[in-house]
Parts: structure tokens; C-alpha cells; sequence
DNA sequence: TCTTTATGTGAACATTGTACACATAAAGAT
DNA sequence: ATCTTTATGTGTACAATGTTCACATAAAGA
């Protein structure tokens, strides 16, 4: 016991480890309870224990470490679609499978804005100088990123003749645009007060008819 | 020239006019251009020529200054929907002129979200607790919010039979989420780098698929 | 004319992001 | 093994922000 082990916090707990990944869980711990605002530099420092300047070896700026933050929130929505498509049961008819993909990955979306609202709105948020962020490539454990995943989704509806190529395109907007906007009306609007079982329910009825605008 | 007229900045400028409105009137400034992280409270103050404390007298603190800009904001969407609205052209047919009424909040509402990104971000900016503003009280020239204004257009499909009773719910949250998701995803997601004109014609092409949703 | 109230000023403080010089641990070269 | 170089964390310092307290001054009322 006396070659590398690492210090507690004698004389100075130099040689961090991976100070890089702290920082971000840190990161990521603020920003999911307090949103965006809430990753703030010198509170991520604090909490892995070190000093604020520390944090500056590893990422350039505080924009820069959020900017990781965002990343990572991203890879989670991925993850908790993914998580979702796991759970479907086996369906034979390949067209049917298409349409309960499509849900699925709408439901998982709809599912993590209302459990991980802090990393929802982490993801999607606008960098201050409101040019920021524009296609996300970080991934998830399959190594695409929720655009992806609905991609996929609206690829096996084309292939198995659910959606006309022609309005793929189309498709794939409103599809996107009606679950991210429920979830943002979820968090922020006024569907806030819904329960969570109202909540379903709408979730429910919107992908009802978003599959029926796909026709 | 000696009763009450307003001094320009010699030894005090006492006694502004109407310095809560000029203060509104610079934070919105900066929210059109910066979105709702640049309404800094001395920034502020500093535009309107006036020491930062001074706010204070208006203002509880900067969040509720923030809050004052959200509904200002709030209130131009308002506004913007109710000028598209406006320029609807007389139609006979009670059903047509419903459908074309809520085209018209829709495109209002996507018109000015890439008009005014900073103020549309200011307007659903969810406040630092991630709790605050549930539904906005505040509304346009017509004395409507956004949300009252698409309740409005809906009601006329029902009215005149276009849009069944028991799903005006349901068409009530797909309309809101899609082209309030489109909006998004337009200033920030991955449609950012479409042009106008594409823009133009997705944005028909997602009400399109709304009216269908809705059948 | 005196008092009260409303409104703006001034100085001060804690907190934030960030830059600079410095310290120390690990890795490489001789 | 010793010296040098590099990577990584520390300390001090500074500007900017939100906010508080005491004070100043203009307007309004008694």
C-alpha cells in the first residue's frame, strides 16, 4: 500500500481519475433537476470537489461543458426510445409491426419529456447566442439519435407500403412535430396541469391521429 | 418652458414618464434579439439610461421583469396570429371558412416563431424553477391569447359540422402540438437549415396533414 | 408651508465566468 | 536514476451580474 492509490484529500487529491466525467455527471445531476440554467460552472466544480479552474483543462468554457451536458441528455431521450422499442411484443403482420414501431418510438419520447423533464428541456435547449446545436449526433447505446430512431420508423412504414414514399417527408415533420410539441406543452403549457394518467390518454389520442395523417 | 417639462440628463432625471414601460420596452428589445437569456436587468436599465436599482421600484427582481417580457411576448404572437387572421379573404361557405381559419392561426403562429425567434423563445422560455408559467393570461389586440384564438378556430369546425364533437379534444392538442413542435424544430432543431420558401412548404404540407388528422 | 409618499441614486456585497501565474504529479528522455 | 517536459489541478484576481440598504429628491396632500 504505498505505490498509486489515490488520495482522499490530504495535501491534494491531484490525478483526478476521469475528471472529464465527473464534471459531466455533475453536470448532467444539475441539469436534470433544474433544467439548463441550473449547469453552472462553478456548482459543478463544487460538486465533484474541485476547484473551479479545473474544470477549464477539460472543456473550454462553460457554453462548451453544457454543450456536453445537451450531448448526454440526448443519448438519454435516445436510450429511453430505444428502451421503448425494446418492450414491443413480437407482431407477425410486418405492417402492423411498422405502425407499433412508430408508436413506440413516440411514446418513448413523450414518456422521458414527462419523467426527465430537466434533461428534455437540456436537450433542446438554445444556446445563448440562439445560432447554436443544429442536427444532434450524439447517440444512443444503438448508436442513433432520436431522429434516427424515427427514421427507422417511417422507413419500415414506406417498406411495407403503410406510407406512400411521396409523403415521407411530410410524415416524418408532422410526426415529429406533434410529439416534441406535446411534450414541450406537457412541460411548460398549460397541459402541465393534466395528470399523469390524462396524460396518457392524449399521448394516446395524438399518435392515434398522427398515424391517421400518415394515410 | 419652466412648469413640468423633462430634463434631459443634467443633475436628475427625476421622475422618468413612465420608466416600468420603458424597462418593458428595452427588455423586449433585447429578448427579440438575444432570446430570454439576454434580458439582463442592468442591461436593461442601462438602455433606458437609468441606474440598475431603479428597477427595483417596477420590478420585484429580474424574474419578474423576465415575466413581465414573457407575456409582452406572448402578446406580439397574439397579435401576429390575429393579422393573418385578418387577412383572410371573404368566404361563403361556413365550412371553407372555418378550415381557412385555422390555417391562418396556424400560419400566423409559424410565421412569427421564424419572424421573431427571440421573442417566441421568450414566450415559452420555461422560467429558472421549472415550474412557472402555466397558461398565459395575457392576450392580444383582440383581447385573446394564442391558445383562445386557436380554441376560436376550432370551434367553428365543430360549429359547422367539419370537425366531430368528440374529437375536438384530441384535434385541440394535435394542432397546438404540431405546429407549436414545427415552430421549434424550425428555430431550433434540425429544420434550421431549411430556406424560407421550404419552410413555407412544409409548413403547408403539416397544416395539410392537420386538417386530415382531424377528419 | 410642512409632511408624507413615490421614485431614483450611491455604495456595497455575494456569486458567477474567466484569465493569469504557479504547483505538482505523471511520463519520457538522457 | 536523474532531468526535462507535459498534463492537470490550485490560488489569486477581475469584471459583470443580481440584490440589499441607506440616502436623495421630486411630486402630492394636509
Amino acid at each position: 500500500m504505498s505505490t498509486t492509490q489515490p488520495h482522499k484529500k490530504t495535501s491534494g487529491a491531484y490525478r483526478h481519475g476521469d475528471l472529464k466525467k465527473a464534471l459531466l455527471g455533475a453536470g448532467l445531476a444539475l441539469a436534470r433537476q433544474g433544467g439548463p440554467n441550473a449547469v453552472l460552472l462553478r456548482e459543478v466544480t463544487r460538486q465533484v470537489g474541485v476547484v473551479p479552474n479545473a474544470a477549464y483543462r477539460h472543456y473550454a468554457n462553460q457554453h462548451d461543458l453544457l454543450q456536453a451536458v445537451r450531448s448526454a441528455a440526448m443519448s438519454a431521450l435516445a436510450n429511453a426510445i430505444e428502451s421503448e422499442l425494446a418492450k414491443l411484443p413480437s407482431i407477425n403482420d410486418p405492417a402492423d409491426f411498422a405502425r407499433a414501431n412508430l408508436r413506440a418510438v413516440g411514446m418513448g419520447y413523450l414518456k422521458f419529456a414527462q419523467d426527465e423533464p430537466g434533461l428534455f428541456l437540456t436537450a433542446f435547449s438554445v444556446p445563448d447566442d440562439l445560432q447554436g446545436t443544429a442536427v444532434p449526433e450524439k447517440a444512443g447505446n444503438s448508436g442513433l439519435n432520436p431522429y434516427q430512431l424515427l427514421s427507422v420508423a417511417l422507413d419500415r412504414l414506406v417498406d411495407t407500403g403503410v406510407l406512400p414514399n411521396e409523403r415521407r417527408m411530410g410524415a416524418e415533420y408532422l410526426a415529429w412535430s406533434a410529439v416534441h410539441g406535446l411534450s414541450m406543452l406537457f412541460i411548460d403549457g398549460p397541459l402541465r396541469q393534466l395528470s399523469p394518467a390524462q396524460r396518457q390518454i392524449v399521448s394516446q389520442r395524438l399518435l392515434d391521429m398522427v398515424e391517421k395523417g400518415l394515410v
